[in-house]
DNA sequence: TTACAAATATTACTTTAGTCACTTTTTCTT
DNA sequence: AAGAAAAAGTGACTAAAGTAATATTTGTAA
């Protein structure tokens, strides 16, 4: 039989929820909470094996008892269920490692689908949701091309830069004379348009330089 | 009646995929290929709402197939479906926009399911997958802690740094003197242990405060 | 070899950044 | 309301960055 916990402050929903759940004759709701604080001390007392909780409730949110309870009791999978796709709710539930996040507007079905899957080490992520958040985690893979007409030494330098060293520092690893790594420096200011260093380092992070 | 492309090289596992999703009424298989080339060639001549693809074909394979398709017939949905759940292969066909990335182990049902949400703009992750790849991609979202010591002045004195603005400018957009922005910048200098405004910039970045 | 272009260097100069000691203003506390 | 503490400002100074014109070196093609 699996256990679970479901926290849910508007109680008209808790018992639909309840209702939907236990439709499922291997699953029974053997706790309910009515905020996140309420659901840490029940599992303190209780052994469930999935937690339900809602992301929007008093005292202590969704987001905020997860975190508590992904610490406290590592076992106990977690899915987030809420109205809201917000991206950055997602985002950080999914960093809490949460078995998943699912929306309310979905069938009965799917959430007991997911209460098995979570058991299983799956996750779970409605269509919708994975379709909103996957472009933001694949931004951070993006390779940017860098400009084309930078000479070798050029794009040395610039990586040094991005690296945070003075002309000083470039010039004895490079080495060069402080004039010439100046002189460098202010043509690749010239080709990529930028003023100064700063600018540069900036450049030189975001494409990836370093 | 939502019109499918089936490409699959064994003529054995195509039929059986063929006869599953056709259990659906709403959808019909109009086109089946053999490799990614004929899959490609298939749609230039007909239409259809969604390309089943398998990764591993002779020829072109499904990744291959899937790229060009994708460039150039930008409303055809794509799934791929394969037997491996290699993550780079799916972090691949996330990459390039797919609509969902199924194992063929899973039920008729569910990739029914996925012909249909794919067609809503949906994004289709068997559980498993999604568990497997979603640390991956979480890993170059690690969240890094700034210094707490750094008062909200300082920091947003920092993030303007990380955008590369001059003292100047800061002091214009934060109704400062150019005085108190520099003596700031010394603080931060100071408490981060760095050297001149283009390591803060750096760090700014690196701490994702831009 | 000459001649030319590219990379490097030198010098002199201007601007910006960064430090420091100290003052003024604002804000919060008791 | 007095006084402490934080935030903002001033001015004078030094160091570093950036600009520009011009020279030196070096490889290489005519």
């Amino acid at each position: 039989m699996i256990k679970v916990l479901l926290a849910e402050d508007q109680v008209m929903v808790r018992q639909g929820l309840k209702a939907m759940i236990e439709v499922d004759e291997e699953i029974e709701v053997t706790g309910e909470a009515d905020n996140g604080r309420q659901a840490v001390v029940l599992c303190e007392k209780q052994l469930f094996d999935v937690a339900v909780l809602d992301i929007r409730m008093p005292e202590m949110d969704g987001i905020e008892a997860a975190k508590v309870l992904r610490s406290r009791f590592p076992h106990l999978k977690i899915l987030m269920l809420t109205t809201f796709d917000d991206n950055q709710y997602v985002m950080d539930a999914l960093k809490l490692g949460v078995s998943g996040y699912m929306l309310k507007d979905g069938d009965t079905e799917s959430l007991i689908r997911s209460i098995k899957s979570a058991l299983k080490g799956g996750l779970s992520l409605q269509d919708q949701v994975a379709a909103k958040v996957m472009p933001a985690l694949l931004e951070n893979e993006e390779k940017v091309t860098i400009d084309p007409t930078l000479t070798p030494r050029e794009r040395a330098i610039l990586k040094c830069i991005g690296e945070g060293l003075s002309n000083k520092e470039m010039a004895e690893r490079l080495g060069l004379s402080v004039g010439t790594v100046k002189n460098q420096t202010s043509q690749i200011l010239d080709k990529l348009e930028l003023r100064d260093r700063t600018q540069l380092a900036i450049y030189a992070i975001r494409h990836r330089l370093v």
